[in-house]
DNA sequence: TTGCTGACGGAGG
DNA sequence: ACCTCCGCCAGCA
């Protein structure tokens, strides 16, 4: 990504995950990662709970390394996660994506620099 | 200021 | 494959 703007490590966060495409989706880590900050993948979880402001962020699309839907109850309806993404094609069972390899999406790889 | 929490992830048992 | 522990660092009481 580029700079950090504003001093805000939320508003590039927010950026990267604009950047998945539809029916795709990555992980905490990778975009942590992807930001110089491997390790600190909690904190991109905290810029998604103040993604709530921006209507723009398809926070659904980020999950954890393993495919669960962790963030479900941070959407105002229960399954609203779980809604969206199976709109976009992705499988959810249990709130866990079952194709995961397949719509998984590493800025690291796909976006390069 | 100190301590606890958390939408995570990797390492070790 | 499952469970636990530890590092990460921005808010908040």
């Amino acid at each position: 990504m580029s700079k950090y703007k504003d001093g805000s490590f939320f508003e590039d966060v927010w950026e990267v995950t604009k950047l998945i495409p539809k029916g795709r989706v990555t992980s905490y880590g990778a975009i942590a990662e992807y930001l110089g900050s491997k390790g600190s993948a909690r904190m991109v979880g905290w810029a998604m709970n103040a993604s709530h402001k921006s209507d723009d962020v398809p926070a659904h699309r980020v999950v954890n390394r393993k495919g669960l839907l962790t963030g479900k109850h941070h959407f105002g309806e229960f399954n609203e996660m779980q809604s969206r993404l199976e709109d976009e094609g992705i499988i959810v069972k249990e709130n866990q994506i079952q194709n995961m390899k397949e719509v998984y999406w590493d800025p690291n790889i796909e976006l390069e620099l």
